[in-house]
DNA sequence: AGAATTACCTGAGCGC
DNA sequence: TGCGCTCAGGTAATTC
């Protein structure tokens, strides 16, 4: 699934891809995901040029000159630049073609992504404004980490999974960068000690930033998508051993997510 | 305010 | 071969 790494990536392959490109016509062939597409994209797109593409947490934000296209992959979603348009095939939910006869084609089998569009700034929007600190700005650090866990007897592994704690913190890397600080995912947050924050915090940003390296080699066939290859330490691996100490890993569920570490490293 | 729970959705994998 | 079941999970909304 598409997480902060893979927005990342395709914030990054878009930019190239359709900036500067002028929309000449939009198609929303699905309204209905869990949140509606608004049907006026196809009235107020057409004629704007995409200025950039940005990022906050995992929404893309496509700069539109009147407003902006917010895009949530969810669980399943892609985008994809065509150069020519193939006909739309099951699950492809929007279409934005532009004047030179490409296509941006929103893809989502499982509906669980989010198209919005807003007149004004991205970052104001309700379902963005409450976002936390991105993961990797230096904004987000131990002492931030320390300061936000104080009141909160929730598992760890749940505010970090929070995006009102820290934008973009999905279930792999949540379990991931918790192995690698070596602290338990369902130890509550407030118990965790200045130095324990640090390490989280460090942890995070170099998962985050090492699959996006790894990523950013990946080159993704014309008519596929594939995240990057990354193989991960717990996420996935329940009944496997430990790289580390070789031990059993265990598996747990906190807030009906499934969640793997090592209960010998991992305190 | 914080915590817990539910809804949303479909493909994959499994047992029989 | 196919049926029915379970699982995967980000986020908003709801409830306590």
């Amino acid at each position: 699934m598409p997480e902060l790494p893979e927005v990342e990536l395709t914030r990054r392959r878009l930019e190239r891809e359709v900036v500067g490109k002028r929309i000449e016509v939009v198609k929303v062939r699905t309204p209905k995901l869990r949140l509606p597409i608004p049907g006026e994209l196809e009235t107020v797109l057409p004629g704007r040029t995409m200025r950039s593409v940005g990022r906050r947490g995992k929404y893309l934000l496509f700069d539109c000159e009147a407003g902006s296209l917010i895009i949530h992959l969810g669980m399943t979603g892609f985008l994809r630049h065509l150069p020519d348009p193939l006909l739309p095939g099951k699950h492809d939910h929007l279409d934005v073609f532009f004047a030179d006869g490409s296509l941006l084609r929103f893809h989502d089998p499982r509906k669980f992504g989010t198209v919005i569009w807003t007149s004004g700034s991205p970052a104001e929007h309700p379902l963005l404004s409450g976002i936390g600190p991105e993961p990797l700005t230096s904004v987000f650090d131990g002492s931030y980490l320390f300061r936000v866990s104080r009141s909160r007897r929730v598992a760890v592994k749940l505010l970090i999974m929070n995006a009102a704690m820290v934008a973009g913190v999905g279930n792999i890397y949540a379990n991931e960068a918790l192995f690698r600080a070596a602290i338990r995912p369902d130890r509550p947050a407030s118990s965790l000690t200045p130095a324990e924050c640090e390490r989280l915090a460090l942890s995070i940003r170099e998962v985050l930033l090492e699959s996006i390296e790894q990523g950013s080699t990946y080159r993704v066939a014309e008519d596929t998508v594939a995240y990057h290859p990354l193989e991960f330490d717990v996420y996935g691996r329940g009944k496997g051993a430990c790289t580390r100490c070789g031990g059993a890993l265990e598996e747990i569920r906190l807030g009906n997510r499934s969640t793997v570490f090592c209960p010998s490293c991992q305190h």
